[in-house]
RNA sequence: GGGGGAGUCGCAUAGCGGCAAUUGCAACAGACUGUAAAUCUGUCCUCUUCGGAGUUCAUUGGUUCGAGUCCAAUCUCCCCCA
């Protein structure tokens, strides 16, 4: 008997959790999240986790199960994931995962890279380069380093440029390199995608709707028990950094509604990137419903 | 009624005689193999064979080789005094 894997993907917001769920039913199976940010126990409502009739209907893998203190990454969850649904397939024979996190999914179709974990000190090091000399240092860092990436990364984003020059210098050999010698991975089981598609109009509507909730939930009383952690690249997410921003609680507390009206935005900013990634990798598999 | 200030490409903003016009936001399109709800890019008056071409800065006239910029009148808005 063949296994399946069915993926739900899509912009946030646009009903994805509640459709793996009706699919979960059907099937009589559970369902594994790819979501960068629901997987973290101390955030939920700012990151729509699922509500806890939702979660009790089906049984669901990689919400809130770690901290964000504790560092985590697409590699990590590829393999964490693919043992999973491993195991899930010893008693199912469709598999659920939802999530927006368009690397994350991509992580379980095709595999990703295996690359060394640069020490954190390298990426401090990097960082301070960066403020103190700027972008230039590091382009030129890399074009020494690895110059067959340089020709083709985009030369202004410095997260990128980081990534690769950490990484060649942890490896001692190019990023670019590293990226060529992975191949696909056949994973032992179907894949077939769902994207959810919703008129970016109703989109729109939606998600403001949804933000109105998250503050009337009590998103500020969530976002205050984390300003202590608001360093963490984990917080740097659409829901909480809009607080952030006012500098203290209190200042935030006098100015929601300009918060509110930031996060509806940033989140469909969000939404339609997420839209052009689905544009992009599964436009062939579209919409099967 | 009297006095003062202002009208710039969706919104905001720069511009002080050489300008299709600054910057921010929004909008739209896109990139991205361990920060991914992150990070970054392009377009953004109209047309374009991407070299350019044509229309613009409330309106109408004027000064000037040249006007968003100076002058006059008109219209609209804001503030102050009545």
């Amino acid at each position: 008997m063949d296994k399946r894997l069915i993926i739900v993907a899509g912009p946030t917001a646009s009903g994805k959790t509640q459709h793996a769920i009706e699919l979960a039913q059907k099937y009589d199976t559970e369902i594994v999240s790819c979501d960068s940010r629901q997987i973290y126990s101390e955030l939920c409502i700012g990151v729509a986790r699922p509500t806890i009739e939702q979660l009790s209907i089906v049984k669901h893998h990689f919400v809130a199960c770690r901290s964000v203190e504790m560092p985590y990454n697409v590699f990590d969850f590829e393999h964490d994931a693919i043992e999973l649904i491993g195991h899930l397939f010893c008693h199912h024979d469709t598999v659920i995962a939802v999530g927006g996190s368009g690397l994350y999914i991509d992580a379980i179709i095709n595999g990703i890279a295996v690359m060394p974990d640069p020490t954190p000190e390298l990426r401090n090091q990097l960082k301070d380069l960066l403020n103190r000399q700027g972008i230039a240092a590091l382009q030129s860092m890399l074009q020494e380093i690895d110059p067959d990436y340089y020709a083709v990364v985009d030369k202004s984003n410095p997260i990128r440029l980081q990534r690769a020059i950490e990484v060649s210098i942890t490896a001692g050999r190019p990023y670019s390199k590293l990226i060529a010698e992975h191949t696909i991975k056949k994973r032992p089981f179907d894949i077939e995608v769902v994207v959810m598609n919703v008129e970016p109009s109703a989109l729109r509507e939606r998600i403001n709707h949804r933000v109105d909730e998250m503050i009337d939930s009590g998103l500020y009383e969530e976002v205050c028990s984390l300003w202590h952690l608001q360093h963490l690249n984990t917080l740097n997410t659409v829901g909480y950094r809009e607080f952030f921003a006012y500098g203290t609680p209190h200042q935030a507390a006098s100015a929601i509604s300009s918060i509110t009206e930031a996060i509806k935005l940033n989140t469909w900013h969000y939404a339609k990137k997420q839209m052009t990634w689905c544009k992009k990798r599964y436009s062939q598999r579209e919409n099967q419903f």
